[in-house]
DNA sequence: CTTGCTACTTACTTACTAGTAAGTTAGGAT
DNA sequence: ATCCTAACTTACTAGTAAGTAAGTAGCAAG
Protein backbone atom coordinates (compact mmCIF):
# COMPACT_ATOMS: atom_id res chain seq x y z
CA UNK A 1 0.00 0.00 0.00
CA UNK A 2 1.23 3.34 -0.67
CA UNK A 3 0.57 5.21 2.45
CA UNK A 4 1.15 8.73 1.23
CA UNK A 5 -1.13 8.83 -1.94
CA UNK A 6 -3.51 6.12 -0.53
CA UNK A 7 -5.47 5.59 -3.79
CA UNK A 8 -6.85 2.60 -2.61
CA UNK A 9 -8.55 3.84 0.47
CA UNK A 10 -9.32 7.11 -1.74
CA UNK A 11 -11.19 4.52 -4.02
CA UNK A 12 -13.42 2.75 -1.40
CA UNK A 13 -14.19 6.30 -0.28
CA UNK A 14 -15.28 7.89 -3.56
CA UNK A 15 -17.21 4.46 -4.31
CA UNK A 16 -18.86 4.57 -1.28
CA UNK A 17 -20.37 8.05 -2.27
CA UNK A 18 -20.86 7.00 -5.24
CA UNK A 19 -22.33 3.62 -4.61
CA UNK A 20 -24.71 5.75 -1.90
CA UNK A 21 -25.70 8.33 -4.62
CA UNK A 22 -26.89 6.43 -7.82
CA UNK A 23 -26.28 2.67 -7.09
CA UNK A 24 -24.22 0.07 -7.91
CA UNK A 25 -24.94 0.41 -11.61
CA UNK A 26 -25.93 3.78 -11.39
CA UNK A 27 -21.46 4.94 -11.49
CA UNK A 28 -18.43 3.65 -13.65
CA UNK A 29 -15.09 3.16 -13.23
CA UNK A 30 -14.65 6.83 -14.84
CA UNK A 31 -16.48 8.90 -11.96
CA UNK A 32 -14.26 7.03 -9.45
CA UNK A 33 -10.77 7.78 -11.52
CA UNK A 34 -11.47 11.16 -13.06
CA UNK A 35 -11.63 12.94 -9.36
CA UNK A 36 -9.06 11.42 -8.09
CA UNK A 37 -6.84 11.92 -11.23
CA UNK A 38 -6.26 8.47 -11.48
CA UNK A 39 -6.50 5.93 -14.49
CA UNK A 40 -9.35 3.07 -14.46
CA UNK A 41 -6.77 0.55 -14.67
CA UNK A 42 -5.57 1.88 -11.26
CA UNK A 43 -8.81 1.01 -9.69
CA UNK A 44 -8.17 -2.87 -11.69
CA UNK A 45 -4.66 -2.65 -9.94
CA UNK A 46 -6.54 -2.65 -6.24
CA UNK A 47 -9.82 -4.32 -6.82
CA UNK A 48 -9.77 -7.07 -10.09
CA UNK A 49 -13.37 -6.30 -9.73
CA UNK A 50 -16.27 -4.20 -9.48
CA UNK A 51 -17.50 -6.96 -7.31
CA UNK A 52 -14.53 -6.77 -5.22
CA UNK A 53 -14.61 -3.61 -4.76
CA UNK A 54 -17.89 -3.55 -3.80
CA UNK A 55 -16.97 -6.36 -0.72
CA UNK A 56 -14.86 -4.51 0.91
CA UNK A 57 -16.68 -1.03 0.73
CA UNK A 58 -20.02 -3.24 2.34
CA UNK A 59 -17.00 -4.28 4.76
CA UNK A 60 -15.87 -0.75 5.67
CA UNK A 61 -19.19 0.03 6.49
CA UNK A 62 -20.12 -2.59 8.39
CA UNK A 63 -16.85 -1.95 10.35
CA UNK A 64 -18.33 1.22 11.34
CA UNK A 65 -21.64 0.41 12.43
CA UNK A 66 -20.24 -2.47 14.02
CA UNK A 67 -17.52 -0.26 15.90
CA UNK A 68 -19.92 2.33 17.04
CA UNK A 69 -22.51 -0.07 18.52
CA UNK A 70 -20.20 -2.13 20.44
CA UNK A 71 -18.95 1.63 21.63
CA UNK A 72 -21.89 2.37 22.68
CA UNK A 73 -22.26 -1.43 24.19
CA UNK A 74 -18.83 -1.04 26.20
CA UNK A 75 -19.55 2.68 27.61
CA UNK A 76 -21.58 0.48 29.61
CA UNK A 77 -24.77 2.45 29.37
CA UNK A 78 -28.32 1.78 29.87
CA UNK A 79 -30.94 0.60 26.83
CA UNK A 80 -31.94 4.62 26.33
CA UNK A 81 -27.89 5.83 26.00
CA UNK A 82 -27.42 2.63 23.64
CA UNK A 83 -30.69 3.47 21.40
CA UNK A 84 -30.30 7.26 21.51
CA UNK A 85 -26.52 5.88 20.46
CA UNK A 86 -28.19 4.03 16.92
CA UNK A 87 -30.45 7.37 16.53
CA UNK A 88 -27.17 9.57 16.66
CA UNK A 89 -25.79 7.07 14.10
CA UNK A 90 -28.93 7.42 11.49
CA UNK A 91 -28.78 11.18 12.30
CA UNK A 92 -25.04 11.61 11.43
CA UNK A 93 -24.38 8.76 9.00
CA UNK A 94 -26.87 10.94 6.26
CA UNK A 95 -27.47 14.47 8.08
CA UNK A 96 -29.39 16.21 4.69
CA UNK A 97 -30.55 12.71 3.59
CA UNK A 98 -29.79 13.59 -0.09
CA UNK A 99 -27.87 9.74 -0.32
CA UNK A 100 -29.17 6.57 0.04
CA UNK A 101 -27.29 4.10 3.02
CA UNK A 102 -25.38 1.87 1.14
CA UNK A 103 -27.77 -1.01 1.68
CA UNK A 104 -30.44 0.48 0.59
CA UNK A 105 -28.56 1.19 -2.55
CA UNK A 106 -27.28 -2.30 -3.14
CA UNK A 107 -31.07 -3.74 -2.17
CA UNK A 108 -31.37 -2.84 -5.71
CA UNK A 109 -29.35 -4.60 -7.33
CA UNK A 110 -29.24 -7.31 -4.89
CA UNK A 111 -29.96 -10.77 -6.96
CA UNK A 112 -27.27 -9.98 -9.33
CA UNK A 113 -24.79 -8.77 -6.69
CA UNK A 114 -21.89 -11.54 -6.05
CA UNK A 115 -22.30 -14.11 -2.86
CA UNK A 116 -19.61 -11.87 -0.82
CA UNK A 117 -21.40 -8.73 -0.97
CA UNK A 118 -25.06 -10.35 -0.45
CA UNK A 119 -23.19 -12.33 2.24
CA UNK A 120 -21.80 -9.13 4.15
CA UNK A 121 -24.98 -6.92 3.80
CA UNK A 122 -26.74 -10.01 5.40
CA UNK A 123 -24.77 -9.96 8.26
CA UNK A 124 -24.39 -6.42 8.45
CA UNK A 125 -28.48 -6.64 9.14
CA UNK A 126 -28.30 -9.70 11.30
CA UNK A 127 -25.68 -7.85 13.67
CA UNK A 128 -27.37 -4.58 13.95
CA UNK A 129 -30.86 -6.51 14.51
CA UNK A 130 -29.52 -8.54 16.72
CA UNK A 131 -27.69 -5.67 18.64
CA UNK A 132 -31.19 -3.57 18.60
CA UNK A 133 -32.94 -6.35 19.94
CA UNK A 134 -31.06 -6.79 22.86
CA UNK A 135 -31.34 -2.83 23.90
CA UNK A 136 -35.31 -3.46 23.48
CA UNK A 137 -35.12 -7.18 25.34
CA UNK A 138 -32.87 -4.69 28.57
CA UNK A 139 -34.55 -1.66 27.99
CA UNK A 140 -38.43 -3.35 28.72
CA UNK A 141 -36.29 -5.44 31.70
CA UNK A 142 -35.70 -2.50 33.11
CA UNK A 143 -38.50 -0.33 32.53
CA UNK A 144 -37.13 2.42 30.85
CA UNK A 145 -38.89 1.30 27.55
CA UNK A 146 -42.69 0.34 27.55
CA UNK A 147 -44.45 -1.33 24.58
CA UNK A 148 -46.22 -4.46 23.20
CA UNK A 149 -44.53 -5.51 20.48
CA UNK A 150 -41.86 -8.64 21.01
CA UNK A 151 -38.33 -7.16 20.44
CA UNK A 152 -36.89 -8.77 17.94
CA UNK A 153 -40.24 -7.68 15.77
CA UNK A 154 -39.54 -3.76 16.70
CA UNK A 155 -35.72 -3.81 16.12
CA UNK A 156 -36.91 -4.87 12.95
CA UNK A 157 -39.77 -1.74 12.42
CA UNK A 158 -37.00 0.61 13.79
CA UNK A 159 -34.61 -0.46 10.88
CA UNK A 160 -37.53 -0.26 8.28
CA UNK A 161 -38.32 3.04 9.35
CA UNK A 162 -35.04 4.44 9.10
CA UNK A 163 -34.60 2.56 5.79
CA UNK A 164 -37.96 3.39 4.19
CA UNK A 165 -37.78 7.31 5.64
CA UNK A 166 -34.05 7.87 3.79
CA UNK A 167 -36.00 6.08 0.40
CA UNK A 168 -38.87 7.86 0.73
CA UNK A 169 -37.16 11.22 1.61
CA UNK A 170 -35.27 11.41 -1.39
CA UNK A 171 -37.97 11.24 -3.33
CA UNK A 172 -39.87 13.67 -1.32
CA UNK A 173 -37.03 16.21 -0.79
CA UNK A 174 -38.71 16.63 2.80
CA UNK A 175 -35.89 15.76 5.65
CA UNK A 176 -37.77 13.70 8.26
CA UNK A 177 -35.66 11.37 9.84
CA UNK A 178 -35.73 13.32 12.71
CA UNK A 179 -39.46 13.60 13.23
CA UNK A 180 -39.54 9.89 12.66
CA UNK A 181 -36.89 9.16 15.70
CA UNK A 182 -39.23 11.73 17.43
CA UNK A 183 -42.07 9.27 16.56
CA UNK A 184 -39.87 6.28 18.12
CA UNK A 185 -38.98 7.80 20.93
CA UNK A 186 -42.67 8.75 21.78
CA UNK A 187 -43.54 4.89 21.27
CA UNK A 188 -40.87 3.72 23.39
CA UNK A 189 -40.32 6.22 25.88
CA UNK A 190 -43.95 7.97 26.19
CA UNK A 191 -42.16 11.07 26.07
CA UNK A 192 -40.99 14.34 23.83
CA UNK A 193 -37.15 14.59 22.61
CA UNK A 194 -36.66 16.83 25.37
CA UNK A 195 -37.88 15.15 28.38
CA UNK A 196 -35.68 12.32 26.81
CA UNK A 197 -32.14 14.04 25.99
CA UNK A 198 -32.70 15.77 29.75
CA UNK A 199 -32.54 12.02 30.42
CA UNK A 200 -29.47 11.31 28.75
CA UNK A 201 -27.90 14.09 29.79
CA UNK A 202 -28.72 13.37 33.24
CA UNK A 203 -27.45 9.29 33.76
CA UNK B 1 -52.62 0.94 -30.57
CA UNK B 2 -52.43 -3.06 -31.84
CA UNK B 3 -55.43 -4.17 -29.35
CA UNK B 4 -54.83 -8.09 -30.74
CA UNK B 5 -50.52 -8.01 -29.57
CA UNK B 6 -50.65 -5.07 -26.92
CA UNK B 7 -47.06 -4.84 -27.34
CA UNK B 8 -47.17 -1.31 -26.08
CA UNK B 9 -48.95 -3.05 -23.06
CA UNK B 10 -46.33 -5.94 -22.81
CA UNK B 11 -43.35 -3.45 -22.78
CA UNK B 12 -44.75 -1.08 -19.98
CA UNK B 13 -45.76 -4.28 -17.98
CA UNK B 14 -42.30 -6.32 -18.73
CA UNK B 15 -40.13 -3.13 -17.84
CA UNK B 16 -42.56 -2.50 -14.83
CA UNK B 17 -41.18 -6.20 -13.53
CA UNK B 18 -37.55 -5.60 -14.32
CA UNK B 19 -37.43 -2.01 -12.38
CA UNK B 20 -38.76 -3.71 -9.61
CA UNK B 21 -35.90 -6.38 -9.66
CA UNK B 22 -32.95 -4.83 -10.68
CA UNK B 23 -33.77 -1.02 -10.76
CA UNK B 24 -33.56 1.43 -14.05
CA UNK B 25 -30.03 0.41 -14.73
CA UNK B 26 -29.97 -2.60 -14.18
CA UNK B 27 -32.39 -3.63 -17.18
CA UNK B 28 -31.60 -2.56 -20.67
CA UNK B 29 -34.02 -3.45 -24.11
CA UNK B 30 -32.25 -6.27 -24.81
CA UNK B 31 -34.40 -7.36 -21.26
CA UNK B 32 -37.80 -6.14 -22.40
CA UNK B 33 -37.25 -7.25 -26.22
CA UNK B 34 -35.87 -10.21 -25.66
CA UNK B 35 -38.32 -12.22 -24.07
CA UNK B 36 -41.20 -10.37 -25.88
CA UNK B 37 -40.44 -11.61 -28.79
CA UNK B 38 -39.39 -8.24 -30.49
CA UNK B 39 -36.79 -5.76 -31.39
CA UNK B 40 -35.33 -3.51 -29.62
CA UNK B 41 -36.38 -0.66 -32.10
CA UNK B 42 -40.30 -1.83 -31.47
CA UNK B 43 -39.64 0.10 -28.00
CA UNK B 44 -38.31 2.97 -29.52
CA UNK B 45 -41.58 3.05 -31.83
CA UNK B 46 -43.48 3.07 -28.83
CA UNK B 47 -41.46 5.02 -26.46
CA UNK B 48 -38.34 7.71 -27.28
CA UNK B 49 -36.70 6.91 -25.07
CA UNK B 50 -35.91 4.80 -21.83
CA UNK B 51 -37.12 7.88 -19.62
CA UNK B 52 -40.16 8.36 -21.28
CA UNK B 53 -40.66 4.49 -20.68
CA UNK B 54 -40.19 4.46 -16.96
CA UNK B 55 -42.45 7.73 -17.06
CA UNK B 56 -45.32 5.74 -18.32
CA UNK B 57 -44.60 3.00 -15.97
CA UNK B 58 -45.01 5.12 -12.65
CA UNK B 59 -47.13 6.95 -13.84
CA UNK B 60 -49.37 3.58 -14.40
CA UNK B 61 -47.84 2.51 -11.00
CA UNK B 62 -49.82 5.66 -9.45
CA UNK B 63 -53.21 5.26 -11.12
CA UNK B 64 -53.19 1.73 -9.56
CA UNK B 65 -52.54 2.60 -5.64
CA UNK B 66 -55.18 5.61 -6.65
CA UNK B 67 -58.01 3.27 -7.91
CA UNK B 68 -57.05 1.16 -4.94
CA UNK B 69 -57.34 4.26 -2.22
CA UNK B 70 -60.76 5.70 -3.99
CA UNK B 71 -61.86 2.49 -4.42
CA UNK B 72 -61.75 2.29 -0.25
CA UNK B 73 -62.91 5.57 -0.07
CA UNK B 74 -65.83 5.09 -1.92
CA UNK B 75 -66.75 2.23 -0.03
CA UNK B 76 -67.41 4.42 2.81
CA UNK B 77 -66.15 1.74 5.04
CA UNK B 78 -64.65 3.15 8.67
CA UNK B 79 -60.73 4.03 8.82
CA UNK B 80 -60.13 0.55 9.92
CA UNK B 81 -61.35 -0.53 6.95
CA UNK B 82 -59.61 2.32 4.92
CA UNK B 83 -56.07 1.09 6.34
CA UNK B 84 -56.80 -2.50 6.44
CA UNK B 85 -57.19 -1.91 2.50
CA UNK B 86 -53.89 -0.18 2.72
CA UNK B 87 -52.79 -2.84 4.17
CA UNK B 88 -53.85 -5.21 1.92
CA UNK B 89 -52.41 -3.34 -1.00
CA UNK B 90 -48.85 -3.47 0.06
CA UNK B 91 -49.33 -7.20 0.93
CA UNK B 92 -50.84 -8.10 -2.13
CA UNK B 93 -48.33 -5.82 -4.44
CA UNK B 94 -45.66 -8.27 -3.26
CA UNK B 95 -46.65 -11.47 -1.56
CA UNK B 96 -43.15 -12.89 -1.55
CA UNK B 97 -41.29 -9.74 -1.20
CA UNK B 98 -38.54 -10.60 -3.81
CA UNK B 99 -38.80 -7.35 -5.60
CA UNK B 100 -38.68 -3.68 -4.72
CA UNK B 101 -41.61 -1.24 -5.36
CA UNK B 102 -41.16 0.90 -8.18
CA UNK B 103 -40.69 3.81 -6.44
CA UNK B 104 -37.84 2.29 -3.87
CA UNK B 105 -36.27 0.99 -7.33
CA UNK B 106 -36.26 4.59 -8.72
CA UNK B 107 -34.82 6.07 -5.28
CA UNK B 108 -32.20 5.01 -5.86
CA UNK B 109 -31.35 6.26 -9.25
CA UNK B 110 -33.28 9.44 -8.36
CA UNK B 111 -31.39 12.73 -8.71
CA UNK B 112 -30.48 11.44 -12.31
CA UNK B 113 -33.95 10.42 -13.46
CA UNK B 114 -35.97 12.48 -15.82
CA UNK B 115 -38.12 15.74 -14.11
CA UNK B 116 -41.44 14.10 -15.26
CA UNK B 117 -40.25 10.57 -13.35
CA UNK B 118 -39.53 12.88 -10.45
CA UNK B 119 -42.86 14.82 -10.59
CA UNK B 120 -45.14 11.79 -11.01
CA UNK B 121 -43.08 9.84 -7.98
CA UNK B 122 -43.37 12.76 -5.95
CA UNK B 123 -47.00 12.63 -6.57
CA UNK B 124 -47.64 9.64 -6.09
CA UNK B 125 -46.13 9.59 -2.54
CA UNK B 126 -48.31 13.05 -1.60
CA UNK B 127 -51.46 11.12 -2.54
CA UNK B 128 -50.68 8.32 -0.56
CA UNK B 129 -49.14 10.32 2.60
CA UNK B 130 -52.47 12.67 2.33
CA UNK B 131 -54.93 10.00 2.29
CA UNK B 132 -53.09 7.83 4.70
CA UNK B 133 -53.62 11.10 7.05
CA UNK B 134 -57.22 11.71 6.30
CA UNK B 135 -57.78 7.61 7.28
CA UNK B 136 -55.58 8.28 10.63
CA UNK B 137 -57.37 11.63 11.49
CA UNK B 138 -60.72 9.76 11.02
CA UNK B 139 -59.70 7.22 12.99
CA UNK B 140 -58.65 8.49 15.94
CA UNK B 141 -61.71 11.03 15.85
CA UNK B 142 -63.80 8.21 15.95
CA UNK B 143 -62.55 6.67 18.75
CA UNK B 144 -61.20 3.26 16.16
CA UNK B 145 -57.83 3.72 16.23
CA UNK B 146 -55.85 4.92 19.46
CA UNK B 147 -51.87 6.99 18.94
CA UNK B 148 -50.15 9.81 20.25
CA UNK B 149 -48.40 10.79 17.50
CA UNK B 150 -49.59 13.42 15.13
CA UNK B 151 -51.62 11.75 11.89
CA UNK B 152 -49.02 13.24 9.35
CA UNK B 153 -46.19 12.17 11.12
CA UNK B 154 -47.70 8.37 11.81
CA UNK B 155 -48.49 8.15 7.67
CA UNK B 156 -44.92 9.03 7.25
CA UNK B 157 -44.34 6.25 9.92
CA UNK B 158 -46.04 3.58 7.63
CA UNK B 159 -44.81 4.30 4.62
CA UNK B 160 -41.41 4.24 5.82
CA UNK B 161 -42.19 1.15 7.34
CA UNK B 162 -43.74 -0.26 4.39
CA UNK B 163 -40.66 0.61 2.64
CA UNK B 164 -37.98 -0.40 4.21
CA UNK B 165 -39.29 -3.65 5.12
CA UNK B 166 -39.08 -4.21 1.77
CA UNK B 167 -35.94 -3.47 1.25
CA UNK B 168 -34.24 -5.11 4.24
CA UNK B 169 -36.11 -8.24 2.83
CA UNK B 170 -34.28 -7.82 0.12
CA UNK B 171 -31.41 -8.38 1.32
CA UNK B 172 -32.20 -10.60 4.47
CA UNK B 173 -33.91 -12.75 2.68
CA UNK B 174 -37.01 -12.87 5.80
CA UNK B 175 -40.23 -12.08 4.80
CA UNK B 176 -41.12 -9.93 7.61
CA UNK B 177 -43.60 -7.73 5.99
CA UNK B 178 -46.71 -9.60 7.39
CA UNK B 179 -45.11 -9.46 11.04
CA UNK B 180 -44.87 -5.81 10.73
CA UNK B 181 -48.24 -5.01 9.61
CA UNK B 182 -49.07 -6.60 12.55
CA UNK B 183 -46.97 -4.82 14.67
CA UNK B 184 -48.84 -1.90 13.00
CA UNK B 185 -52.26 -3.01 14.17
CA UNK B 186 -50.80 -3.70 17.82
CA UNK B 187 -50.02 -0.06 17.63
CA UNK B 188 -53.25 1.63 16.69
CA UNK B 189 -55.74 -0.57 17.54
CA UNK B 190 -54.05 -2.49 20.51
CA UNK B 191 -55.67 -5.61 19.47
CA UNK B 192 -54.09 -9.19 17.59
CA UNK B 193 -54.92 -9.51 13.83
CA UNK B 194 -57.59 -12.12 14.66
CA UNK B 195 -59.93 -9.44 16.49
CA UNK B 196 -59.02 -7.19 13.83
CA UNK B 197 -59.73 -8.75 10.86
CA UNK B 198 -63.27 -10.81 13.39
CA UNK B 199 -64.01 -6.65 13.39
CA UNK B 200 -64.23 -6.20 10.12
CA UNK B 201 -65.59 -9.35 8.86
CA UNK B 202 -68.46 -8.09 11.28
CA UNK B 203 -68.53 -4.64 9.36
C1' DC C 1 24.51 -0.05 -9.23
C1' DT C 2 21.33 -3.29 -10.44
C1' DT C 3 17.59 -6.12 -8.91
C1' DG C 4 13.01 -6.38 -7.63
C1' DC C 5 8.81 -4.86 -6.04
C1' DT C 6 4.86 -1.61 -5.55
C1' DA C 7 1.96 1.36 -7.71
C1' DC C 8 0.74 2.78 -11.16
C1' DT C 9 0.16 4.32 -16.79
C1' DT C 10 -0.80 3.81 -21.82
C1' DA C 11 -3.13 1.57 -25.07
C1' DC C 12 -6.16 -1.65 -26.10
C1' DT C 13 -10.30 -5.19 -26.43
C1' DT C 14 -14.78 -7.05 -26.07
C1' DA C 15 -19.31 -6.43 -24.96
C1' DC C 16 -23.16 -3.90 -24.43
C1' DT C 17 -25.86 0.53 -24.17
C1' DA C 18 -29.61 3.69 -25.96
C1' DG C 19 -30.98 5.41 -29.96
C1' DT C 20 -31.73 6.14 -35.36
C1' DA C 21 -32.84 5.68 -40.29
C1' DA C 22 -34.84 3.42 -43.74
C1' DG C 23 -37.38 -0.37 -45.31
C1' DT C 24 -41.43 -3.95 -44.80
C1' DT C 25 -45.92 -5.97 -43.84
C1' DA C 26 -50.74 -6.49 -42.61
C1' DG C 27 -55.22 -4.74 -42.51
C1' DG C 28 -58.79 -0.98 -43.14
C1' DA C 29 -60.65 2.81 -45.76
C1' DT C 30 -61.56 4.83 -50.31
C1' DA D 1 -57.31 -2.39 -56.68
C1' DT D 2 -54.65 0.94 -54.45
C1' DC D 3 -53.44 3.77 -50.87
C1' DC D 4 -52.56 4.79 -46.24
C1' DT D 5 -51.19 4.15 -41.79
C1' DA D 6 -49.90 1.60 -37.63
C1' DA D 7 -46.75 -1.46 -36.10
C1' DC D 8 -43.21 -3.14 -36.64
C1' DT D 9 -38.21 -5.03 -38.79
C1' DT D 10 -33.25 -4.95 -40.34
C1' DA D 11 -29.13 -2.79 -40.13
C1' DC D 12 -26.64 0.51 -38.31
C1' DT D 13 -24.08 4.26 -35.15
C1' DA D 14 -21.82 6.52 -31.43
C1' DG D 15 -20.80 6.15 -26.91
C1' DT D 16 -19.63 3.84 -22.69
C1' DA D 17 -18.92 -0.18 -19.74
C1' DA D 18 -15.65 -3.32 -17.35
C1' DG D 19 -11.58 -5.47 -17.88
C1' DT D 20 -6.60 -6.70 -19.76
C1' DA D 21 -1.70 -6.74 -21.24
C1' DA D 22 2.42 -4.75 -21.37
C1' DG D 23 5.29 -1.14 -20.09
C1' DT D 24 7.40 2.31 -16.60
C1' DA D 25 8.68 5.41 -12.57
C1' DG D 26 10.29 5.51 -8.03
C1' DC D 27 12.12 3.59 -4.12
C1' DA D 28 14.46 0.06 -1.03
C1' DA D 29 17.46 -3.71 -0.12
C1' DG D 30 21.56 -6.31 -1.18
Amino acid sequence: MNERTDTRGKIVSRATELLKERGYNGFSYNDISGPLGVRNAAIHYHFGSKAELCTELVEQYRELLRSQTSQFMASGGSATEQIEGYFRFCMHECPDCSSLCPLGALAVDFERAPDAVKERAKLLIEETHAWLTRVFEVGKAQGEMSFQTEPSLMAHMLMSTVQGSRTLQRISGHTRLEAVIEGWRAQIFGTTAADNSADTAAA
